[in-house]
DNA sequence: GACGCGTGGTT
DNA sequence: TAACCAAGCGT
């Protein structure tokens, strides 16, 4: 770290590398060891860990991540299994939905794809549960292609070190291209500064509080450089939980994950008093396909 | 574009 | 302790 380009003429104008090149430089060393950014990783293990980190922190992920690719090393595998196992092994990663998404996705590739997860952005999207954010981290971080990967974390350090702003705006289109002007020309090192840009705002630029001091790129970051003036506008609204639709199924689902097999609705009551929203609650499972009922009245995860 | 969708750790 | 926060997606 001691000789930047230009330092040894000491009459000249400093010239630091481009801010893209010092966050790679800063990933090689400050980069977490999770499992998914081994090298050799197979893009559908790639795939299955995007679809988990969505809205889900990495802690909880990684060890539900290492038992679904060990069961279901291939999208065929997972193809071929029950709904019913997949809510199962999802557990408490919250939003089961995705995990139905993922079968589906699985399914998909399984019949289009000759088993193999594609890499090109727009054949990923087409995918159950995968977004523009997926798409192009699987494409990335995947199969190695040089996309521009924009998220939560990436919104906000390009909010702060290009456009002064304490906290990222909602996602753009220009969100896209902000980035990709700031990665570097080799392909190989844009694809490490697609994720060393998460990483950065993952682990310095956070939202809370961000650890400038630790920040490879804070004398060239435009809010710094603003005095980190606070954020302008509404603050955002957090939603609620306690109360909601969302409690209340994430307690039915509970149940029938832990029950042997279906259940009477009398053993559903005890999570939620108000059957008005017990009810309509299951029957939104029942919508989704996260709930199935037998013939007999009971419910049970869909077989 | 706003909203609904789980869960649990951190502050 | 209630609020905030965590690698989004689909409608």
């Amino acid at each position: 770290m001691s000789a930047l380009p230009g330092t040894d003429r000491s009459t000249a104008v400093p010239s630091p590398e481009p801010v893209g090149e010092t966050i790679v430089d800063w990933y090689a060393g400050a980069a977490r060891d999770l499992p998914w950014r081994a090298p050799g990783t197979d893009p559908w293990a790639v795939l299955v860990s995007e679809v988990m980190l969505q809205q889900t922190p990495v802690a909880r992920v990684e060890p539900v991540w290492r038992e679904w690719v060990r069961r279901w090393p291939t999208p065929a595998s997972l193809a071929a299994e029950s709904p019913a196992e997949v809510i199962r092994a999802w557990g408490k990663l919250g939003y089961p939905r995705r995990a139905l998404r993922l079968r589906e996705a699985a399914i998909a590739v399984t019949e289009r794809h000759d088993g193999r997860v594609p890499a090109d952005v727009a054949e990923l999207e087409a995918l159950p549960g995968v977004g523009t954010y997926t798409a192009r981290a699987v494409s990335c971080f995947g199969h190695g292609r040089r996309q521009p990967v924009v998220d939560t974390n990436v919104r906000r350090v390009v909010a702060r070190l290009v456009h002064g702003r304490a906290e990222a705006a909602p996602a753009r289109a220009t969100d896209l291209t902000d980035i990709a002007a700031l990665a570097p020309d080799d392909d190989a090192r844009a694809v490490r500064f697609s994720v060393a840009v998460m990483e950065l705002g993952a682990l310095v630029c956070v939202a809370g509080a961000p650890r400038c001091p630790a920040c490879p790129v804070r004398d060239r970051c435009a809010w710094r450089l603003a005095g980190s003036p606070a954020h302008e506008g509404p603050p955002r609204r957090v939603q609620k939980f306690a109360g909601t639709d969302r409690q209340v199924r994430g307690r039915l689902l509970d149940v029938l994950r832990g029950a042997d097999g279906p259940v009477p609705a009398d053993a559903l009551a005890p999570v939620w008093d108000d059957p008005v929203q017990r009810a309509r609650c299951l029957d939104s499972l029942l919508v989704d396909g996260l709930v199935e009922q037998t013939a007999d009245g009971r419910f049970t995860l869909p077989g």
